[in-house]
DNA sequence: AGGGCCATGTAAGTCGTTACATGATTGT
DNA sequence: ACAATCATGTAACGACTTACATGGCCCT
């Protein structure tokens, strides 16, 4: 149910497509949910169906329809009800990365550390390509009120963006120093 | 897949019953993966029809029938497969909470600020529990290697909810600070 | 010449959740 | 008296992923 909410919340900024949708949602709200696009169009029809949201198609030139998708009082109806009255659920993650890192008892010394280099690279690009996003869309203290989430959104995605790089450091060093044996697994 | 995997990699620890599994694998992998008693089970019965694993039934006295489960040669070997082959998705977050946090925007700010005291109250109790939780199970620095894995995600869950905590302060503050309206939606 | 973007989806399959079932024992 | 623990699951449903389809434009 939760993606419906974040597409309604979306939609209460301005109307889009389904493919815009798709965009803000990889730009805002990627860092805390994931869904892929047919994902989206699905829960779209949904509730067109369910009448929270309403379509005009746009016919446009060399190129496919347009359907742009609004809000309708339903919809800012049901958002804000569950706003206020549903308790949230705990944070479900599925991160493969440290799933491997329980398993680092199965491999060689050598190989959890690559591994745990090539992690934090990524980590730094991932928090720079966060910062530069934050600079160029001007997400910054004198912000529009519609866009507060956005802001502190971002910003727990940097601050865990950092917990991650300074943790892979703490565990190279602590594999590095306690972890004897070389190169031999079990 | 990756649940699979887990399961794999606690019975190369010691043979146990799915319940037993079902209580390792909350103790030491919830902090970054989910699943629920009946997956569990569900994918222990085809990993024993795919001859990963196998059990023996043990009868009890006044009690149902154990099945304790044990890695099988093919299981050990699509394990480390898996560990050396594999390239690891992104991380999957389902943060109902920051799903609130990014819909701030619809709500008053005090109701706004007091989610925010609520779910740092609520992290630093987890946090407290972990803690706790690392002192009574001896995940200190001379552990087994068998437990690394154990030591370097816990301390992961650690840090993750240390910045939460401080995360929600920094929230709190800003709302406090920069928007005005007192009580007002929208 | 190949990939990415625009823009929309369908279909099939897997994964994950919720509710239910059993029944004795131990704790509050 | 009521809930929790032990121990195992089934059934039904809903959420999510992956592969496929279309087709022209723009950039390198």
């Amino acid at each position: 149910m939760a993606l419906r909410y974040a597409l309604l919340g979306l939609l209460t900024k301005k109307p889009s497509t389904g493919y815009e949708l798709t965009q803000q949602f990889k730009e805002t709200m990627i860092h805390f949910w994931s869904a892929h696009h047919t994902q989206i169009y699905r829960e779209l029809g949904k509730m067109e169906k369910e009448q929270l949201v309403s379509f005009k198609i746009v016919p446009q030139e060399d190129l496919p329809d347009k359907k742009i998708y609004s809000i309708e009082e339903r919809g800012y109806n049901q958002l804000i009800e569950w706003l206020a009255h549903h308790t949230v659920d705990p944070p479900k993650m599925k991160n493969e990365q440290l799933m491997r890192v329980s398993l680092f008892h199965l491999i060689p010394k050598d190989e959890a550390i690559q591994f745990l280099e090539k992690s934090k690279e990524h980590h730094q690009m991932v928090l720079q390509h966060m910062d530069r996003w934050k600079e160029e869309h001007g997400v910054d203290k004198h912000i529009q009120k519609d866009r507060l989430g956005e802001y502190l959104t971002l910003e727990y995605g940097r601050r865990q963006m950092r917990t991650w790089i300074e943790w892979c450091d703490w565990a190279i060093e602590f594999i590095d120093v306690i972890i004897e044996e070389q190169g031999e697994d079990n």
